[in-house]
Order: structure tokens, then sequence, then C-alpha cells
DNA sequence: CTGTATTGTGAATATTTTTTGTAATTATAT
DNA sequence: ATATAATTACAAAAAATATTCACAATACAG
């Protein structure tokens, strides 16, 4: 979920650092506050921006508590807190005011990166799962959908696996043996020319980018964008 | 949540009587599996009751990782893992195969409570939820009734199920078979074209917006409002 | 540069899949 | 029990797609 704007609200700049580092590493935005005051400043003026809200609950100021009441109080805002462990009292008492998910301190930060994405897939869609993007061709797995620079192009079964076949085997040459085994039934004794036909017209429905479907005379095709 | 159907998978009795017995305080509906393959074969049995999975991770027969994946395969069905404490390489292995939250064992029976209705309530919505407009095409599913540009329209059960479960996928490409595995009960054993029947029906009655259900060649439909 | 092998292409043909109308069966209500 | 509605089955017609083929274009080895 690269691109995502995360807040985290830790009156430890060790702690913030370390969170952002590892955040950092799968290419969100970071914003910080440093207590619970600065934290409702900060997400007032960036709340569009802001997709997830880390939230420590022992702060001076103003508590995690206070400032997750005062956020959900127009914001439905995914709010992961971070609490020491065994506060089972303010574990119930939280989920009730939307918190979504508890991270007791100390924690691993790949544990933290895991449901920080867990929960940004679930809340704002799935993003990483079915749609892949090979420079300007978007396929989408789930949708059984190819787009060309944004625009939406048909294709029929044996062209979007063909295609989809070739592109999961980016740079990779793929004999016509190869391709009949994977993409056709087994039970297929056509002709393997037939490869090159369907090669044909996805070629022709990518336009220009046709050209990333490359020939390996001997052989049979491979997907390359370059 | 009260009314929804929970299954719980453990293979030690007592911890399915724990659990069982906090969550009927809240007036959940409880299912048991003892194994993996007893909670898969129930689980496909009462497909459409199932609101929520609550799964142990180590299990004689078949674990729950085999479990997991073996559900993830046609349903998004929230699933909880029952995890011994600090097992940090499966977290992050499951988050990716879809599991909504780890609850370590042992656990406070109220947070386990606690959990389990946050999740249900995110997932589907505060009570039972009722009204969804999809271009124009309103589905009321408290009152199974369909909506057309404002005029209402008669559906038999199976129109309104399949259309409904069209339109809960939205964007996705839906084969015949996962179309009767989810629709039509795990059972049956009729034609697939059966499907195709209802789909003329459902277009027809649609009008126009029918066309909102493409047909994807070789694999099924789609709803797509585009 | 030339000859040969390999791939590209467009059109004809074959095949597959879906749509549709209708009929048969099954369930539901009166 | 009968009527009515819903579901399922079937098969011909229609549509979409896959395959083949013949020839053109291209690459490559010598």
């Amino acid at each position: 979920m690269k691109g995502m704007t995360v807040l985290i609200v830790d009156d430890e700049s060790r702690m913030r650092k370390l969170i952002k580092d590892f955040l950092k590493q799968k290419e969100y935005n970071i914003l910080e506050a440093e207590d619970g005051e600065k934290a409702i400043q900060v997400f007032n003026q960036e709340k569009d921006k802001i997709k997830l809200i880390l939230l420590d609950v022992m702060m001076p100021k103003l508590d995690g508590w206070s400032v997750l009441r005062q956020i959900r109080q127009d914001s439905k805002v995914p709010i992961i807190m971070l609490t020491a462990r065994g506060e089972e009292q303010d574990e119930l008492f939280g989920f009730e005011l939307g918190v979504d998910e508890y991270i007791a301190k100390p924690f691993s930060p790949k544990i933290l990166v895991a449901r920080v994405d867990a929960i940004l897939k679930r809340v704002y869609g799935e993003d990483g799962n079915s749609k892949k993007d090979f420079a300007g061709i978007v396929i989408d797995n789930e949708g059984r959908t190819v787009e060309v620079d944004g625009k939406s192009v048909e294709m029929s079964l044996r062209e979007y696996e063909l295609l989809k076949y070739l592109v999961d085997n980016e740079n990779i040459a793929l004999s016509r043996d190869k391709i009949l085994n994977n993409v056709w039934n087994y039970d297929y004794y056509g002709d393997s020319r037939t490869i090159d036909s369907h090669i044909k017209k996805i070629r022709h429905k990518l336009g220009k980018k046709g050209k990333y479907i490359k020939t390996i005379r001997g052989i049979g095709y491979k997907f390359e964008t370059k």
C-alpha cells in the first residue's frame, strides 16, 4: 500500500523513528506528532491524506484515549493503539470506541508493518492483491481485465491467459512447448503456430506496447519491458 | 451482533466449551469442529450462515493454516487465528493469506468476545445493514427487494441471491463453479448452464441496466457498472 | 549476398460458448 | 388437489473465439 500516509503519535522520539524507518521501507509517507495535542492539530490539518494513525496510549498532556475520542467524533480513520502489555481493561474499553487493533509494546516492527498493511488493505481495498502494472499494461486478475495506458482493452480467454503467462514470467524466454503446456489444456494436439496467431492479436491490442512481447527465434516468446 | 453464527475450530473440547460459553452470552450461534477436516466439512455445509471462524493453528490431521488456505479459495469470511504466543513468523505468514486477527493463547475470553464483536461490526456493518446502491440498482438486504431506478423489481429467490452474489463481488470475474458453490447448495449436481437461464432473467428484469452483468467467455459472469 | 529456416499476417474455416425460447419438472400456496 | 410460480433442462440459433493455412516478411548462417 505504498504512498499512503500514516500518522505516528508517540512521545518518545526513539519509538517514532523506529516505526518510521520500517514504514518508510514499505514506501509509506509518515507524519509525526509528539503528544496528543499536536496529534489532533496535525490530524485536522492533514485529514484527507492520513490513512491510518498509530497512537500511543501513554502520553503527556493529552493521552491516547482522549485523542481517540476526539478523532472519532468526526472520522473513521483506522487507528492502531500502542499499549503496554496486559492492559486488558483498556483493550475492551477501546474496541467500543472504534479501535481497529492493538499492538503491545514491546512489539516486533515486522509485525507492526504487517498489521498496518493488513488494515489498510482491508479498509481501502485490495490494491496489492490482483492488479499488476507492467510499464503501463495493467492486468487485473480478479476482474480479468487489461488496461493499456489507462484504456481498457478487451482480451479473449486465450489472449488473456497467454498474456498473463508471459507477464508472470517476465524476462524469461518461453518455448512454444512450455506455453502450450501452460496456457492450453494438456490434451491439446493442435499446431503450435496457433500461439503465433494469438501473439499477433495481443501485440496488436497492446498497441505500441506490443513490442514488449519479444520474439525469441527458434524458441518462442518473452515478455520484457525494455 | 446477536444471532450471527460463529464456527469454533479447536481440538481441545475444553477450549471450545470456554469460547462457546462466552459467545453464547452475547447470543451468538455456535458451530464447532474438532479438527481441520471437520472444519472444512462444516464450513462447506453452512457457508451461508457462518459469519466468522475462530481457528486454532495447532491441530491434528489438518492444521489451521491448511484450513485457512482452503477456505480462502472461495470465501472471504473473517477468520481469527488462535496461536501460541510469540509465533511471529506465523503471524506474518498469515496476514498475507487473509487472516483478520490473531489472538494469542492464553487469552482473556473478554478480549476474545470484544474482538469478535469488533470484526463482525466492521465487516457486516452496524446491524444487519441494509441498502446498497449500484448505479441505480438498489439492493435492500433486509427486505430482500431490488429497485431499478426507483422502480421495484420482483426477483425470485435464486434470482435475488445470484444478483446479490454478483453485486457483492463487483468487478470480480466469477466462474460458474464458484457461482454454483456459493449461490446453490453444495450438493447441487445439475447443469451449470442453469446459471445462464437465471442470468437471462435477471438481465431482462434489470432492463437496460442488465448490461452491467458482463459475460466472461469461458469463465462465467461479472458485475461491473461501466 | 543468398538461400533457408523461422516468424508475421490476413482471411477462411472450424470450434466453442453463450443466448434464447420453450418445455419439463419441482416447489409453494390456496 | 389444483393452480401458480419458480427452477431447471434442453437444443437450436447466434455470437465470439480459436485454429489453420498459405503466403509474405524477416532474420540469420554461411
